[in-house]
DNA sequence: TTGCTACATAGGAATCATTCCTAAACAGGA
DNA sequence: TCCTGTTTAGGAATGATTCCTATGTAGCAA
């Protein structure tokens, strides 16, 4: 599936979506990315072609498509909220060094059973799996840092 | 490992940190919770004991301990952060109706391999699942509503 | 084509978790 | 017991996100 702006407006129709300049170029750019960007990303990238964007809209046209269902909110961390427009089944491998986030599709992670150890009447509806780890431009410069490699700023010395 | 005082007070020394009444008091609160508690909560549970305790104490305590390896930050949603001291390798199912954490311990999921089609240079340390579902009770509400079941309020009507 | 109406947008203010800053208190070693 | 560096408490600051509201506009119906 290409992704023409007919593309685009069929898919809004379809969810009973309203098809504004705004809203099609944030999907657009959403789709396009693999970045899995945050809303000021997103902002950031439709801004220059729509200079009166507010960062508001583009929060609000990521609830609306995400409640339509066309967009996911990926969580990684507890930091800011990122989006993606893949709806395939995919996992996520996650840079601890540049944060980047990266796409995993390998099909035997479709097919983890069901976890043993839960109440019986918990339903499971999906899952995903995490992997955490560094990327070959992050371990070159964690090789070359002396300091500490621990995450945030607590014992500052 | 029963968790008498002494026996934190010698997790602490082993990590090279003061132990003080609050700071041994969250921990304690946060290893006999199994409800991954978020820092509020853990600052609910002890300031009864512990009137003068700042809830900024208890970010910069949970802050250390995450540092020293005692406690891990359990990122479910970009929401407020949930912390856990189990740390033995396991993974969660997370309850969208109530938002409840389970531990699932089930060591068929510690052997998932490396997944296929990342760059070679990427080094997986770890990787956790995250199973999502309803929990009975949430069930049983979902079904007894017959409003929309989606997450959050963008359409409000 | 024109008008209507409900949904979208923009902008500013508000909220809420978390972090920063700083002075006073205190744990643990000398 | 004294000293020093860590810890604590409290208030202010930050930053992502949401709320509020007036204006704009897409899409339907006449």
């Amino acid at each position: 599936m290409p992704l023409t702006l007919e593309n685009i407006q069929q898919k809004f129709r379809e969810c009973g979506l309203k098809s504004t300049p705004q809203r099609t170029a944030i999907y657009q750019a959403l789709v396009q990315s693999t970045a899995h960007p945050t809303a000021e990303d997103l902002f950031a990238q439709v801004s220059p072609t729509y200079p009166m964007l507010s960062l508001n809209t583009v929060y609000y046209t990521l609830s609306v498509l995400r409640t339509a269902g066309l967009v996911l909110e990926v969580n990684i961390g507890h930091d800011r909220a990122r989006f993606d427009a893949n709806l395939s089944p995919h996992h996520h491998v996650i840079c601890q060094g540049c944060q980047n986030i990266l796409d995993v599709m390998d099909p035997r992670l479709n097919r983890l059973a069901s976890p043993s150890g839960l109440p019986d009447d918990f339903e499971i509806s999906s899952y995903q799996v995490a992997f955490r780890g560094y990327c070959g431009a992050c371990r070159k410069s964690k090789i070359s840092m002396t300091t500490s490699p621990s995450g945030k700023r607590p014992v500052s010395s």
